[in-house]
DNA sequence: CGGTACATTGAAGGGGCTCAATCCACGTGG
DNA sequence: CCACGTGGATTGAGCCCCTTCAATGTACCG
């Protein structure tokens, strides 16, 4: 169920490949050129500590972030202070997207941990479509992900329980944690406060605590101290509902290879 | 409110244009050449009559459509039956995105009427990317308004009461429908069964009928034979504390069209 | 030591669901 | 011309999941 697909063997490298690069290579084959591009594009880096608004929803921007490293939660907050979490960003994540892309940002972006970023101004960002039309298709090809995952974080909250919604967003964080390194085979650390579980499931903070206290009575998994333990992934599977495809999205198809060189 | 930007005064032209290429180019000027291949696209036609299932969950995929006439539904089944609409597709809609991105079709795609559609190939699609880059960056600026729907769509089904997502889906596709053209000031043909309101908003079709009748009780809008009317404009948008922003990212950024030429 | 942030637990209430009956418009075939 | 079937809208009754509001517990930290 839980694979480390995107994650090849590879020789010891002096220079580490940051998880976008990974990504966005996934879906094409990058040349030399294409990838010292991508890796120029995280320097400089820049750190923010814990609990900061990166990006204020009515603020106006001209760049968007990658996050290098850290844990950041875009969410939106209603007039009448009700809030809700749209994603949770880890590293090698765009931030900023979509939020910044409009005359005035549309959501804001928080940090949950300390996080390190680097800026990538839009006329960059979109003079890689001229200069590097590859990374651009591939960068097109990874939103289709991002759409998918929002589209199964719809399902969650329009059409399952409480207790499913839990189960499914343990299992996602499981997978796209272990896609970049930081989850094991079945734990991975996880700096979300249970209020802030709640805002990403549509539910309160005490109802979250019940489900989580139920998650351990029945020995499917643990949370605690920020660590989550997943005990039986067969049976969260099941009850969730869980397929961890659409959280890879296949590679751009052979004759664009051919049309693109 | 409702606006009607994206229309701009034209003199009559024999080749009318198409929602999707006026789309596009409201992101970034296209050129002539430009123009002619997103013309291209739409041709040949397809017609599939209503309630057809265009794209099935689990089957494979090599293309993506364009919608040209008429509605469709986005939509996953879960195990037990249930049913979350993910999206309700337009006439200019890129059909089968996110959808067909994946080994297997993440989701399926159904027709709500009579449609018109033409296939782009994926070959068509990312070969677009070398031979118009700007195409590309317009359609991934375009793919950010995709993600921010979803985003508000995950609003409403978290944090919005029954009430406040009818009246904001009503009001979302008042402006979406404006935009092509298919709604006037306030009222619009919508071809959703109540059952269907209910999957898009996470919603049993009974309470959907309630709130219908406790719209036009309140006088705030009738739904009748398929027909939308709003009546009370401001109270609905407050209601929803809707803002449109979010259906119309700004032009890519002026430093990027001098990189670009 | 007092303050802050967060987890935990309980009691009561409500919003929306389920289940089911009824109604209505429409098309179809006898 | 009417009987019938079908898809969808409408309405009601009972219930349950989850919320709200609070109180309490607990670790950490200045």
């Amino acid at each position: 169920m839980v694979q480390d697909a995107s994650r090849h063997a590879r020789p010891v490298d002096p220079a580490p490949i940051h998880p976008l690069v990974e990504r966005l290579g996934s879906y094409v084959p990058l040349t030399g050129d294409e990838m010292d591009f991508l890796q120029s594009l995280h320097e400089p880096r820049r750190k923010f500590p814990r609990n900061r608004e990166i990006i204020v929803a009515g603020h106006r921007y001209d760049h968007v972030f990658i996050l290098h490293a850290g844990f950041v939660s875009r969410y939106k907050v209603l007039p009448d202070g009700k809030r809700q979490v749209l994603n949770v960003g880890l590293p090698g994540d765009l931030i900023g997207f979509p939020a910044c892309m409009f005359e005035t940002a549309m959501n804001s972006v928080s940090s949950l941990t300390e996080i390190e970023v680097s800026a990538v101004p839009f006329t960059t960002l979109f003079g890689l479509f001229t200069r590097f039309p590859r990374i651009g298709a591939a960068l097109f090809w990874s939103t289709a992900c991002e759409v998918a995952m929002q589209g199964e974080h719809l399902v969650d909250l329009g059409r399952r329980s409480a207790y499913e919604r839990l189960a499914h967003l343990l299992l996602e964080l499981l997978v796209r944690l272990n896609a970049v390194g930081l989850a094991g085979e079945l734990s991975y650390r996880l700096p979300l406060t249970q209020e802030l579980m709640a805002d990403v499931l549509g539910l309160s903070g005490p109802h979250i605590n019940r489900m989580i206290r139920c998650l351990r009575e029945e020995g499917l998994a643990t949370i605690e101290d920020q660590r989550v333990v997943i005990h039986d992934l067969a049976s969260l599977s099941s009850l969730a509902a869980f397929e961890e495809s659409y959280l890879r999205p296949r590679k751009i198809p052979d004759a664009y290879q051919r049309v693109a060189n």
